[in-house]
DNA sequence: GTGCTTGTTGGCCA
DNA sequence: GTGGCCAACAAGCA
């Protein structure tokens, strides 16, 4: 499920509850899938009695800092979630990783296992996190970065690249859609094949749609929405993307579907028309 | 049973 | 070496 503002939306769930607090317990079913690379039980012994300190999300990634130098990433693949419960909470069957404070349950459950913790303990950031390509809303992403990427990538329709992480960091499949929807770009286009005002509607809707997409989802500051979704307005393909018979909000036209970039893709050919 | 699914990775081939 | 495609990973849901 998660993208960029889901993924800011579920670190801000455990921030708000527990930032400050301290990790009591650590409890896992300690899966190799999940935890690949991670020595987990020096995870569970660096993170009992640690204090959570403060917490970023990057891209699809995220990084809790710990007292004691530590920081634990998780990513949350394509089913992940993180939720607070209960202190007495008990592990479920796709709970990988939950940590107690004195009242809450800290809980990272995924059943498809595509997500992964990641774990380091150091002064400097890890290289799963420094290496992260620079924020979309950042001022390193400009055109002129944008152009020479999809050049290299000429021959492949531009919705396979908008999903490429290391120069698209934290755009997922509905984002992607959202972007060439709203920049009127026929998803099957050629990456190459962009006129220079193409590319810079590309790169426009690309910082729009993740501005637009944070506030909505995640939320303002250190405001959260009550749930995931629930302030996407009707104005958006997203809201219409898998309705049956669904309907560009913008032409009033039907929507179309069809595996693009291996991924199923939504458009409408009304507005969306291949060059 | 069938055919999907908001992600990533590694292998194959041109 | 680079770019493009695709299967695989795993489980739930309609």
């Amino acid at each position: 499920m998660p993208e960029l503002a889901e993924v800011d939306y579920f670190r801000k769930r455990w921030d708000q509850a527990a930032a400050g607090k301290t990790v009591l317990r650590v409890a896992t079913h300690d899966r190799a899938r999940i935890f690949r690379g991670v020595d987990s039980a020096a995870l569970q012994r660096a993170l009992t009695g640690a204090r959570l300190k403060s917490s970023e999300a990057a891209a699809k990634q995220m990084a809790f800092r710990f007292s004691g130098d530590a920081r634990l990433g998780i990513h949350l693949g394509m089913s992940g979630e993180l939720e607070v419960k209960p202190a007495g909470y008990e592990l479920k069957k796709h709970d990988h990783l939950v940590l107690f404070t004195a009242k809450q349950a800290l809980v990272f459950s995924d059943p498809r296992m595509f997500g992964r913790v990641q774990f380091h303990v150091g002064k400097q950031p890890p290289a799963w996190w420094t290496k992260i390509a620079p924020p979309i809303l950042s001022a390193q992403f400009t055109p002129a970065v944008v152009a020479p990427f999809l050049r290299r990538r000429a021959r492949a329709p531009i919705k396979a690249v908008l999903l490429m992480q290391e120069r698209f960091p934290g755009i997922g499949n509905w984002m992607a859609d959202e972007i060439l929807w709203r920049a009127a770009i026929h998803p099957r286009q050629k990456a190459g094949s962009l006129t220079a005002a193409g590319i810079k509607r590309l790169w426009k809707e690309c910082r729009t749609v993740c501005r637009l997409a944070l506030d909505a989802i995640a939320g303002r500051g250190r405001r959260l929405p009550r749930d995931l979704n629930v302030n996407i307005p009707e104005s958006w393909l997203f809201r219409h993307r898998w309705r049956p018979g669904g309907h560009c909000p913008k032409t009033g036209k039907p929507l179309a579907h069809a595996e693009i970039g291996g991924r199923t893709t939504c458009w409408s050919p009304a507005r969306q028309k291949l060059k």
